[in-house]
DNA sequence: CCTTTGTGCAACTCAACGGTTGCAGCTCAC
DNA sequence: GTGAGCTGCAACCGTTGAGTTGCACAAAGG
């Protein structure tokens, strides 16, 4: 019951950001790596850096990521929180069609 | 181990379907009254026809939904299994961030 | 102070997407 | 077989998205 029954417009920015495999690279990669500056993330792409910041605002529009400024750099760190959100939805659209599923619906709304 | 690593590929259409209103509820609407053809999913929505055939064809595509022709009509039946597939991207790059995802997480392998 | 480095904003291009319309081709039922 | 109903294909339009470039602005650092 802790968790907010998440609207659509949110579930087309959390969904519509994973659905790209560039976000869903930077997502990864600041989930294992830690924060890190747009300028930084585009060295490793083969993108410019303003493409990288329109991805990350996708990504924070999506609950995904956060800004914090430090200086005149700006860290992006990753808040997975809302990839809950998007598996609570997952489990909740698919109801009951599969056994192994149909476990781990039971075990999220126990928390 | 039993379900496939899905490539980036599937993943693009997997949430980029998701990521589309009107096609998350069509999915809904299958998954809770069964299957049924484009004109009759049409008449419940404000909605050409045709634009509904599009939306059921990117779910197509995605691995969500199956057609089946019976005579001269095409039944849409919901085919949820790929659902699970999208939890298993979330678990999995989420990893542990959170103590009751976490615990989804441990289940999920232990199919 | 002046240079460097990083960010922010705006304009622009090109492709993809959502949606529509029109029409041709099947099926079925009479 | 002929008409009615449903599907499939193609063209088209407006909007959004991804990506680029150029430039102005802020913060360090010598």
């Amino acid at each position: 019951m802790s968790a907010e029954p998440i609207v659509g417009d949110a579930l087309d920015a959390l969904f519509g950001a994973l659905a790209d495999p560039t976000r869903r690279q930077l997502l990864q990669r600041l989930l294992s790596k830690g924060p890190a500056t747009a300028t930084v993330l585009a060295g490793s792409l083969p993108l410019t850096r303003q493409a990288v910041v329109k991805h990350l605002q996708a990504l924070e529009v999506a609950g995904l990521v956060t800004p914090e400024r430090v200086g005149r750099e700006v860290r992006y760190r990753a808040t997975p929180e809302r990839l809950a959100s998007a598996v609570g939805w997952l489990l909740d659209a698919g109801g009951s069609w599969d056994r192994r599923i149909d476990r781990l619906r039971g075990r999220a709304s126990s928390s």
